[in-house]
DNA sequence: AATGTTTATATGTAGGTACATAATATTGTC
DNA sequence: GACAATATTATGTACCTACATATAAACATT
């Protein structure tokens, strides 16, 4: 039906998503190979395979050597989370930016954090409390672990005027991270930074970070009531 | 220093990451041309380019014609959350899956979903509240309203046995979403339905799907305490 | 029938060439 | 100096060829 005349990869990979959305090619179908998929567009198998890797990668179809490329049964909604530094989210919003240190000490790890950052020991590490806040509002309060033995430099580092948050995430790449989000009732600590009250529903993103098989930092950030993460997709 | 006898773009990529994560190349600095790049490490220009594709879409570089290849200034934490089929989830965890339909009617839609699935005026659809179980124990509970004009197929499927989540997933692909995720505090009827305490922190999954211009469906997964998002990256 | 071995085949990757495109840098004009 | 037109250049895309690799399917062996 579409035309023959077909050009660029990302027109071959609408071309098939299109042919998957309207039923053509249904959940477990196989398609043709590229080969074919390409002589049928007047295109070279290159350019299939560009547009093929894409669907793949979004979760569209499924590859397999020599098995073919079938339409996904059970496709996932993948979504693709952006986590930007705290202080860039504020501004973004037309907010100010402000942010509060209230805890900065060295200390041994708990025996969650030894878990989280899969260490084989408890060790002192720098543990930081700080509360980012958004026209003055308490807007999430973070409660974070930063290994000294990677990341030494962030013993120099003032946090009373930056958040560890900014310095590691331009100063300490990482290679490897987890990612954990799940709800929390505030307890009375939380209550009282982040001016809640106690029980209230809070989301809590926890991020841990590792270069190679060092820890460098774990956190766990306590949003205020109406947070929401977002993500979009398509079109 | 590391060898110039590299092949893969996986090598290549690897190779430029290291740079990152060792500070060779910081924050914000530009990267030498492709070109160069491929004759240093002695492969086709083709091959970096690869390679800086996988950088660019991980968050780790920027590129731009012209303007060069550079290290992102803020990077972002960029996840990818995989959303499976509700039933698949429970069942990789080697827990039984049930389901159970709560209710099932046609009603105009209230204003909050005309708003959220972007429609000019209320229209009738099928709305749906099902409740999830894993090992007989609730699981996540859903409300979902399902637009009969996009998908009237949905009015035959016997939602008693077979969730509308499951249906949906496998016969109606879409083409954008929205996902959004926050934490609520168990109202009256969701405590119920989930047999949790009157006012617990649950964590709220809300997708939102169209093909095209047209709504498919909107969902409210409201999961179970203690219920996890994770997502993982590298190595 | 169950198991191991070989073969065929679809996808994956690398190399090379040519041209397209976007955006910066330069030049020209007022 | 400000601004518009033009040239330059790094990335992006397309096509082709050749070979690598995984694995489904066919075949052989117990």
């Amino acid at each position: 039906m579409s035309g023959p005349i077909r050009r660029s990869w990302k027109d071959v990979r609408d071309h098939i998503h299109r042919r998957v959305l309207d039923g053509t090619y249904r959940p477990g179908d196989k398609l043709p190979r590229d080969e074919d998929i390409a002589e049928t567009l007047g295109c070279a198998r290159s350019t299939v395979q560009r547009a093929m890797q894409d669907l793949s990668d979004a979760g569209i179809v499924e590859r397999k050597r020599k098995g073919g490329t079938h339409v996904r049964v059970d496709p996932v909604s993948r979504a693709t989370l952006d986590i930007p530094i705290t202080r860039r989210e504020v501004e973004a919003r037309g907010a100010t930016y402000s942010y509060h240190l209230a805890q900065r000490r060295l200390a041994q790890t708990p025996r969650s954090i030894v878990t989280t950052l899969a260490l084989s020991a408890p060790e002192e590490m720098l543990h930081v409390q700080a509360l980012h806040l958004s026209d003055r509002r308490p807007y999430i309060y973070e409660d974070r672990w930063v290994s000294t033995r990677t990341a030494p430099e962030i013993l120099d580092v003032d946090l009373s005027r930056f958040s560890a948050n900014e310095w590691l995430v331009r100063n300490k790449p990482y290679s490897r991270y987890d990612l954990r989000l799940y709800a929390i009732a505030a307890e009375a600590a939380e209550a009282v930074q982040l001016d809640v009250e106690q029980g209230a529903a809070l989301l809590v993103i926890e991020r841990t970070t590792w270069i190679g098989d060092l820890p460098i930092t774990t956190v766990r950030s306590v949003t205020t009531p109406g947070y929401q993460l977002l993500a979009q997709n398509g079109e």
